[in-house]
DNA sequence: GCAGTATATTCCTATTGACGCATGCATTTG
DNA sequence: CAAATGCATGCGTCAATAGGAATATACTGC
């Protein structure tokens, strides 16, 4: 992907925040990343549209869900320029990380 | 500065160019950036005003020019993400440098 | 004071982007 | 087959942004 597309797709905060989710390394569907960040399906279905336009994100389809991830082909720039979000202890990222976890408890998908 | 910030003013080639430029280290009044990116003076001087309104810029007047430089402040995460990038070997990018020591021999501020 | 240099700002236009609503569409389950 | 689930997309609207042209401002040297 193009670097300026990262920083495109980092460069809003619903984004930013679905980044920090898909940085812990687990695909995730759509609905455990629109439950963790409390945004309706539609937004969240758009910008993971729009990260995975520009090579942010990929999907796979498993069974009725797609998974998304983050894209694995990244440039090593892009790459460093992401690892230091993963662990960024934002408020609203610590909170969104709390529900992803209860959310897996429960095993929807 | 917000982190979403530091992204929307990575999020824009010609910025990416600059924030690449003031990376290297030294300030650099706007002629510099300018002419090393060849862009125009009014294009140059808004970038610049948006990357200091959002804080990754900072500005220093001395004699009659404005040397703009990275934003010394930065969130660690800020600067992580943007450690990588002075490196980052892009055509356009290492010819800007070229560019940038040329005039820097002829001491034109 | 006038010309030249360095830089910023205002006005205008075209494009992109964010968001909600409604809807489409595939798959699963009753 | 009908209803529910999971997800995407088209449309309309409004705000933000990019870029050019012209202009403003500040300072410096003649």
């Amino acid at each position: 992907m193009e670097l300026v597309a990262l920083y495109k797709c980092l460069g809003d905060s619903t984004r930013l925040r679905i980044a920090h989710l898909l940085l812990q390394g687990e695909p995730l569907c759509v609905r455990q990343i629109q439950e963790s960040i409390q945004e309706s399906q539609v937004k969240t279905s758009k910008h993971l549209a729009y990260m995975k336009k520009r090579g942010l994100a990929a999907v796979e389809r498993k069974a009725n869900w797609n998974f998304y991830r983050i894209a694995e082909d990244l440039d090593p720039v892009a790459s460093e320029s992401l690892a230091a979000l993963g662990d960024y202890a934002d408020p609203k990222m610590t909170s969104d990380l709390k529900r992803l976890k209860a959310l897996r408890s429960e095993e929807c998908c």
